[in-house]
DNA sequence: CTGTTAGCGCATTCAG
DNA sequence: CTGAATGCGCTAACAG
């Protein structure tokens, strides 16, 4: 039954506005207290949020706008922004656009029309609707793992996150080198001043994500070359953000290059999908499953001796793999600082511009770091 | 900037009936067509979707509460309910709680006094409370994933899976005892009637959730003594729906019973959690990986030559294990004809209730099925 | 085709 | 303390 709060009035012989009052903590006798509350109990009557917000302006309500559902890092986030919303009596909606960048415009509009107090945008490509959307909002929005202008925002560090997997990744294979010391001259083709065995390849998102298509590759390629080693074009894929992209990109890569040794995925999703490919190249053996010498980057999934390694520190990947080199990223954190600083503008009105960049922590895989 | 429909008119020189019906296709002379569009193209107007909805009782949005985001069964239910939707002009807004039956009417009650359409809601747990905000609801709702009498509802056969998997787990435990022939008299404490190695223990979760925790488990059992093994209350653990949990319980099943021979988990979440237990478990040896000898049932996580089996069929898990015996629900119908069923109620007024039981199907782990 | 009028359900003045 | 009155922004009659 759709009550409205004029029947509960009459049904209790008062206004409407004292059945208002009782609602929300203004002056109301006792006595006029009973009946109201008699009234409401015997019907159930539930207010109008939508009427009460189209008068006060105030939701208690934010949106968020995620790329997909189903992954733990957008998880992460969305932990981190919930646990300060609702400490802040917020509650919070989620739009899931399917890494549709158009869908995202059209949910980031939705939610500026519909009763929300904010919004946070957990980024990926921003276009120029995106910009022009973030410029004229009607109400304050914070992007999440993406670098604009145009919004408070809160990014993490790829570029130098990427930069210390490459490095992590070039010294890995000079060890595997060093102890090897099977010199194999002839695949020396991505070293340039050593003698490497194998290459590095790499699976990539669209250049359009700048934070994770940009700017974490770039940083990987730095760290490649700090120590000499230049990603060759035909060891590069590019994959969706999905395991299925993964798995496909990696199966071409293998095929194509005998001699990969270290596959390098711009996410943990991805690198899932990598190690089924190579679960499936190498089927005929026997896998011998993950082999620890107590080193670092010592993750091998076959005997084919391929290494796998990933963004992001996926917690799955970890427990039911083993582990394999990644980087961990803020995520919880991101969510919550996002959160705060929204709640800043909304509530204190807060009007000078924040951008927060976040620090990363390498994971090796296999063993846990000491620090 | 925050433009009202009036405002508009005024710029415009014509009245604010006249941009409503521009707005909504009304009739207008192509003169004021071009005069509103002309102040709204300035502007940027755009109309406040909370009023017209005061106004039209219709928001083309339907709520779905979720227990958690992070979750590929849940993922792939909203994609069913997401296909359907956006095919019939809905827009589908989410409200993660977390696991919280709590929080679960919280939003179920935000969703019913906010500009929704209809209720999906994603059932776990089914409280007096959602019982009775179930009857009592002013917008209709639709539960997925268990059974109800007080609404529409789509559940799954948890009853006939679990049995399905009991039974089959069972078979494997006779057929590697077949197979090995050194028979473990000793060992045989499951097997009433014949001289099984090793016991199967089984990682639950709580009653109240009365598919999982009572249906599917039931089933379980059930599967297990038609051929004529007991499940024993001392290889039985409960966990929550994370794998930590699962690991947690997993690692506490192995250390008080040594002589386990197959982990069944209720989920392929849970599953992880128990196959990142067996890695610690038996991290002092080199693990041997996924041995696979061509049968049904042989995924070996480890020397240990413990089986781990779950419920759900996670693509994830498949991808980087090579699969473990599980079962495949359909997730995605579920959300399809939740969806379907919610929009019949809310678009032609449906009153007729509906209960829909959807089927499954086994996944063995390791080898495709050929079905 | 068009403007005027009257609410949707609520919170908030403002006189009592 | 309390009720009558006003309007949030919009759409849906209703007479022009």
């Amino acid at each position: 039954m759709h009550m409205t709060i004029k029947e509960i009035a009459q049904l209790a012989g008062v206004s409407s506005a004292a059945v208002s009052r009782y609602l929300n903590g203004g002056y109301v006798s006792e006595e006029k207290k009973e009946q109201i509350k008699k009234v409401i109990d015997e019907t159930g009557y539930q207010p109008s949020a939508q009427a009460r917000i189209l008068r006060t302006k105030k939701a208690c309500l934010v949106g968020v706008v995620v790329p997909k559902i189903n992954s733990e890092s957008i998880s992460r986030v969305t932990a981190g922004i919930e646990q300060v919303l609702s400490a802040r009596g917020y509650q919070m909606l989620l739009a899931s656009t399917d890494n549709d960048p158009e869908k995202e415009v059209t949910y980031l509009k939705l939610f500026e029309n519909y009763p929300v107090d904010g919004i946070i945008l957990i980024g990926t490509v921003i276009t120029a609707e995106h910009r022009k959307f973030l410029k004229n909002s009607k109400v304050p929005v914070v992007v999440v793992g993406q670098y604009t202008k145009y919004a408070n925002c809160i990014y993490h560090d790829d570029y130098g996150a990427g930069k210390a997997m490459g490095k992590a990744v070039a010294e890995s294979l000079i060890n595997s080198e060093t102890e090897k010391e099977d010199g194999c001259a002839k695949n020396r083709a991505c070293g340039k001043e050593a003698g490497f065995c194998g290459k590095v390849a790499y699976i990539g998102v669209t250049k359009e994500d700048k934070a994770v298509g940009v700017a974490r590759e770039d940083g990987f390629r730095a760290g490649l070359r700090s120590a000499g080693i230049e990603l060759e074009e035909n060891c590069t894929r590019k994959a969706e953000f999905t395991m299925e992209s993964g798995y496909s990109a990696a199966l071409d890569l293998l095929e194509k290059n005998r001699d990969i040794s270290i596959l390098s995925c711009a996410t943990d999703t991805i690198a899932a999908g990598a190690i089924e490919a190579l679960l499936t190249y190498s089927r005929k053996q026997v896998p011998e499953g993950a082999k620890n010498s107590g080193g670092r980057m010592q993750y091998i999934l076959d005997n084919s001796g391929i290494r796998v390694t990933g963004f992001g520190d996926n917690q799955f990947l970890k427990a039911v793999t083993g582990g394999i080199p990644t980087v961990h990223f803020g995520y919880k954190t991101s969510g919550i600082r996002g959160a705060e600083l929204l709640l800043d503008v909304i509530e204190r009105g807060e009007k000078i511009p924040v951008e927060i960049k976040l620090g990363f922590r390498m994971v090796n895989g296999q063993e846990e770091e000491e620090n």
